[in-house]
DNA sequence: CATGAATTTTGACATATATCAAACCGGTCA
DNA sequence: TGACCGGTTTGATATATGTCAAAATTCATG
């Protein structure tokens, strides 16, 4: 269960429709063995410093829609990167409210928000079958020290976490629904397409209630919009497959 | 201008009456030839350690309100510790919105955000007058390889923001006015209190358009909220200057 | 201390989104 | 095949917040 699980993985396989971050750190590396690659974590490092990388990760496979990853509240012990599949993070308030922080796809991380209190703050839940490489941070820290460009790597990766939840903060906090939903069919288009996938069809992982958890609206108010945007001939939806159909007017509704 | 920058500084001086994370990784420190100290960076660090830290860092005075830390675009060298003062951070919208995303005070480090694309994706404005220490990131990096706590440190500091911001996106997603004004009140009463000041009583130090923009409200709605308060026994307020009566009647709105 | 500018408060009204409810799917399972 | 069941769409209405405008207050400046 842990051979070279960070160094398989051709081409993002399976990819899942819902996404995240704008980029997402992965390059492609030659292998010895293998054929060309592209992977989540390692840059700029040398066959040796992958298999390195290699070394400490360990595949998880048989995750199945529904299943968390971690809970909050669990104890922190590793980091993980999606191999395949897809997951939702939540957060949950006290009083039973919840909210969807991000859905992750293919090659991204997850588990940072753990760091800080050595306890996971939120929940990671599988929105179809899903493998994970897992990667202990203590051992992720070891050898960043000893690497520099896996440092500044991993630095990198938080840093773009932060600049993902600002814009989530932008969309939240002064976008209308209308504008919201654009923004994240514009996004999940622009994820697919760094993936090489269609970035005008594909097929929602998530439902309504997930999508205006996410957004910060009520499910009705999701499909109401993604109604209005067909109407208006922007898309086509028909419950999860939708297709964009114009982009420049998508990019013109959230205003750039 | 370089003389113990961090190490220097006791007891948050002037200590401004906003904020932002509910902790802020300082610590107390014994240092050679100094008094009791406060520090916003070095945490488990022995003595030469921390003056190691201290040479990398230069002090720089003489922000004044209005005056840009830095802006958005600008290219990435430092990071940036807050030794007296305050700031707020904001993203600009391609269309000229533009949102709050936090308000800094001593203490806390703010440049985060441009790790990942070696460009500031914000602007920092100085809310008073105010001094950092910067700290330039590639030498805070090279330290941090030989430094595990120093590494280890830096890593909470990130993981840190990103839940703080997930915690302003469920804000931001999930609460009406009023209980997004509590939270706030209550958070800055928590980050007072952490530096020793009064829980109760402070003067804050921005507008109510920028609690607005913060909290993704109109001022208007903000002034209402606040007046509501007021009225209902809450707080007490008369322009900036705010007295929390009722914190218990607070916790209570935000649902804790 | 006086004046004007900026900020804050308050009011009346408009509107976007939430709420409640029903109908409509598309798949699953007897 | 038919009945269920979660998810989605659509409609009617309620409500929170935004918008516009004016008055009140605070703050800065000479």
């Amino acid at each position: 269960m842990k051979t070279h699980s960070l160094l398989t993985s051709a081409h993002f396989p399976k990819v899942s429709d819902m996404q995240q971050s704008v980029s997402h750190f992965r390059l492609k590396a030659v292998c010895s063995n293998c054929k060309l690659r592209e992977l989540c974590l390692p840059v700029g490092l040398s066959i040796g410093e992958m298999r390195r990388m290699d070394d400490i990760s360990h595949l998880k496979r048989g995750y199945a829609r529904g299943d968390y990853l971690y809970r909050s509240g669990d104890r922190f012990q590793s980091l993980y990167a999606i191999r395949s599949g897809s997951f939702k993070t939540q957060v949950l308030h006290e009083d039973g409210r919840e909210q969807v922080t991000g859905f992750q796809m293919t090659g991204e991380i997850i588990g940072l928000d753990a760091i800080c209190t050595d306890h996971h703050t939120c929940d990671a839940v599988a929105m179809e079958s899903s493998e994970v490489c897992e990667l202990p941070f203590n051992k992720l820290e070891a050898l960043s020290r000893e690497l520099p460009s896996l440092q500044r790597h991993l630095h990198k990766i938080m840093s773009r976490e932060i600049v993902r939840d600002q814009g989530i903060m932008l969309l939240l906090g002064s976008m209308r629904a209308e504008e919201r939903l654009a923004a994240f069919l514009l996004n999940l288009s622009q994820r697919l397409a760094a993936r090489g996938l269609s970035p005008t069809q594909f097929q929602l992982r998530m439902s309504r209630q997930e999508i205006g958890s996410y957004l910060g609206l009520k499910l009705e108010t999701v499909s109401r919009a993604f109604s209005n945007f067909q109407d208006n001939g922007l898309i086509s939806v028909k419950a999860r497959a939708v297709e964009l159909l114009d982009l420049p007017g998508l990019r013109t509704l959230v205003g750039k």
